[in-house]
DNA sequence: CTTTGCATAATTTGATCATATTCTGGGGCG
DNA sequence: CGCCCCAGAATATGATCAAATTATGCAAAG
């Protein structure tokens, strides 16, 4: 019962996929699926259970985890169980917080030093997010919206504000498919087009406005749909 | 099921070495020293030269400085070498704003869901505070002030952003001990009373002003002192 | 006679270690 | 000046130990 990963090239920027160490093989493999819902909330993740799954030994395993569990992305719960953490409300409400204080700000900062070049790959990039939407693609919805993010906040050139909000997205992650499942790519939120046309007018403070937007809309979703659950 | 004991992290620096993983204690080790300058920035930091130090395997000390590599407090720059990082301005504009709009929140928080004991005991805190920079005492000023914010974002019952934050502290530890060399014990920013005093009265926006001018102090004293070196 | 409760055994899993392998960096030699 | 070889450190593996959860069986109560 191997698990394949659905999306055939990984969803970060970096271009090298040749040589990398094991462990960070099996980290990048395990965050994607995390974050776009592939281990569901709850769902206890053993070492042994990896090392036999991707064929490596257990030390690259346990680095894997042990970094996922410092970025929150994986929980220690009580006594040496791993397993995917369950979303709460006040865990939402903290989140939240968060991302609408930071992704603001990040989309300030990118604003100012976007490229030409990069506006482009971010239009081309929310082309597909619309395209996957128009189909019911959720996978391809979710794995382009956090593409459309991530390469905002890579051009804001902020790497320690990037890796934190890339931290929270993970935690969001495993409860993404579920809110999904329950509405479709029928009422998605979507201020990106607001935000592409604040990018390309450099317009600062309407970026950051979109992006508040657009990230409150998508709290606000999650949130109502861990209410009644 | 018991599922609400979730702390990966220690909140608070107590020599608790009774029943723990080596990797854990191996962590908390390294942690406190980054966090209080016992290294330098630029550091090398090696895994066998940890395994001699400390006496324990690789395993342990593998994982640790993956944890901490994945909280930013080492990082792994090139080829395999995994050092103390040296702190730039851009990275301290980044850490500045983070700790400016997270700490306020947490004190907003923090004065809601006080409890007259451990009120007290932050007040305690802060008088060991003052006792230390009376004597000039570096190393009890950092340990005190540390314990200070730590007690009032543990109050806050906010963990995930508590825990952000932490990290944040974290990249700012190895810059602290140069920069107190610097200035000495005298000119230390002290917002303290204020926040004591609006957290008496209960006052939520007092104390989130006095939270930020104190981050402002402090962020503004370690950014002058990055500026001429 | 069945069922419930607890105590103990067995299996599974995590933690640690010793060791082998690979890769990077530096120094010597052509 | 460049290439090759060697030392040292990091990476990865499997074995071994310890801990915990699950399974099992016996006894007592209904």
């Amino acid at each position: 019962m191997n698990v394949d990963v659905i999306t055939p090239t990984n969803p970060f920027l970096g271009p090298e996929t040749g040589k990398m160490p094991a462990h960070q093989a099996v980290y990048e493999k395990l965050r994607v699926m995390i974050l776009f819902g592939d281990l569901a909330p709850g769902q206890p993740v053993t070492i042994q259970g990896l090392t036999d799954q991707l064929n490596v030994g257990m030390t690259p395993v346990r680095e894997a985890l042990r970094r996922l569990i410092a970025e929150g992305a994986l929980t220690h719960q009580g006594n040496r169980r791993v397993s995917v953490p369950i979303l709460t409300s006040d865990c939402a409400d903290e989140l939240g917080f968060m991302r609408k204080t930071l992704e603001p700000e990040l989309a300030r900062r990118a604003t100012l030093r976007l490229t030409p070049v990069t506006l482009d790959a971010i239009t081309a990039c929310d082309d597909a997010l619309n395209r996957a939407i128009a189909q019911g693609d959720i996978g391809g919805y979710l794995t382009h919206n956090y593409r459309f993010h991530a390469m905002i906040y890579d051009a804001a050139d902020a790497p320690i504000m990037a890796a934190t909000v890339d931290r929270l997205w993970l935690r969001f992650g495993p409860s993404l498919r579920v809110v999904c499942g329950r509405f479709g790519t029928d009422s998605l939120p979507d201020k990106h087009q607001d935000l592409l046309a604040a990018l390309r007018a450099r317009d600062v403070d309407a970026a950051a406005l979109a992006m508040a937007e657009d990230v409150a809309q998508g709290v606000e979703q999650i949130c109502s749909a861990l209410q009644d659950s």
